[in-house]
RNA sequence: GUGGGUGUAGCUCAGUUGGUUAGAGCGCCGGAUUGUGGUUCCGGAGGUCGCGGGUUCAAUUCCCGUCACUCACCCCA
């Protein structure tokens, strides 16, 4: 037998309900914000995330599906969604039509990590990219999106955490007084933080580790050393924010694992959800347009991993299945009959189905059952003799007798009155 | 990449201090019920005990290796 691919799932139809209100409620929701769907490959050429992720990330270090093609160029399935949708939006010349615009997709990433609960190497993200406006409101707007997509799906123990990183210019003069501090701390480090030191020093604070903890508790706050300009943007950030109500925390240690990022960083996570708890993150990131060859471009967005909100997602949130019917035809003139019927049924737009397996009223309410139909259209050669079918409803056992030749609408009726009486409850 | 846990029926799991035909619940199939399902009763099918090697008179059980799944570290959504 050939299995799957570790770290690869297959969503099967029991849980595609959970799927469909998810992706149903981010497609509704981008584009009550304005955004717009964008579909970019699933593959790029490498150097497009090593120079828009950075070559130092754990991303581009060791989690790609790096491979060449027939002519030798070096091809990666994508880890994440900006670095193409920024590639394509320069390539296609998409800023001309407008001095801002706003875009979104949904799709399947990719990194090589070691699976566990709430990690893939196949993933899901939707993902936002608010291009061409440098206004706190565009921050707060995206921030905005990312909490109502959540508190529509109605996800439990949910958290947003903010940061501001400033401009490239304020990093370079934290990051100096940064290692300056750590390196008084250095034996107290982890051997990570050690090398940390020269890569990535501003990583040293997200470390897990206690003691790095410990050790850095009193260094000095990136949001000091943010110029007026800088930390002017936060506050009307933080003010969009409370006027409306999107409750919310500031992390002085939060860092983004990408290279991109600069002032407005946050972080969404879901205590229901274990160790891998980031449910949705993102950040502004107006240095990216010029790193990959277009005009310097202001942009701010967000990627929320749907894989993740699946596992949190509460049963209610799953809205009942349509009612449908299920046609039990039986016999020499039953049969055929029956088939008509399902063929009106489904013309009208109402959900339909029957078993060809079974072939007597036993078996096929038996496969009714099964199906969990809510409904059952009784059609044997007595009924078409009679000229007439029997509507069961299989919750109730009540049964009704309607005309053969006006049935598929009196059925049509009948789901509909119980479909609205569903809603309104 | 590093560590821990778990692999027995389609699913969830018992069990064997090493000993003849390996069990339960659920699910599945048939019958009681030849035009009325989901309840009940009766019967039935289904297992290389992950794979390979070792110890032993004897291994599903003990040991080693390996693979898979899983949780955590790391990292991230």
């Amino acid at each position: 037998m050939i299995r799957g691919i570790k770290g690869i799932k297959d969503i099967t139809p029991d849980e595609m309900p959970k799927w469909s209100v998810v992706e149903r409620t981010a497609h509704a929701l981008a584009h009550a914000f304005g955004f717009q769907e964008i579909r970019i490959p699933v593959f790029e050429k490498t150097d497009l995330y090593v120079h828009s992720i950075g070559g130092t990330t754990d991303i581009v270090e060791k989690e790609m599906y790096t491979f060449p093609d027939k002519a030798g160029t070096s091809l990666t399935l994508r880890p994440e969604g900006t670095a193409g949708v920024v590639r394509a939006f320069i390539e296609r010349g998409l800023k001309t039509y407008q001095s801002s615009r706003k875009l979104y997709y949904i799709g399947p990433m990719f990194r090589h990590e070691r699976p566990q609960a709430g990690r893939l190497r196949q993933f899901h993200q939707f993902g936002v990219e608010f291009v061409g406006s440098a206004e706190p409101s565009a921050d707060v707007e995206v921030m905005t999106l990312l909490w109502r997509f959540f508190s529509s799906l109605q996800l439990p123990g949910l958290s947003l955490e903010l940061n501001s990183l400033g401009v490239l210019t304020d990093r370079q003069a934290y990051k100096t007084e940064l290692v300056a501090f750590l390196k008084t701390k250095v034996h107290l480090l982890c051997e990570n933080c050690r090398r940390r030191l020269d890569a990535n020093a501003l990583r040293a604070l997200d470390c897990k580790v206690p003691h790095c903890r410990e050790a850095t508790k009193d260094a000095p706050y990136l949001t000091d050393f943010l110029s007026p300009s800088s930390k002017d943007h936060f506050d009307r950030v933080l003010q969009g924010l409370q006027a409306l109500a999107i409750p919310y925390s500031i992390n002085p240690r939060l860092v983004r694992g990408l290279d991109y990022y600069s002032m407005t960083t946050f972080e969404v996570s879901c205590s229901a959800l274990g160790a891998q708890n980031a449910i949705g993150a993102g950040g502004r990131y107006d240095g990216l347009f010029e790193t990959l060859g277009g005009v310097p471009t202001p942009a701010v967005g967000f990627a929320i991993g749907l894989d993740r909100v699946i596992l949190a997602l509460p049963e209610s949130t799953v809205p009942a299945p349509d009612p449908w019917v299920f046609v039990a035809s039986f016999g020499e003139k039953g049969r055929p009959a029956g088939l008509s019927l399902l063929d009106s049924l489904r013309l009208d737009q109402v959900k339909a189905d029957t078993d060809y397996n079974a072939s007597t009223l036993k078996t096929l309410l038996h496969s009714a059952d099964r199906l969990e139909a809510p409904y059952v259209v009784i059609l044997g050669d007595d009924e078409v003799t009679n000229n007439q079918v029997i509507l069961r409803n299989m919750a109730t056992k009540e049964q009704e007798i309607h005309p053969l030749n006006t049935a598929s609408s009196a059925i049509l009726a009948h789901l509909r009155f119980r479909q609205t009486r569903r809603n309104i409850d």
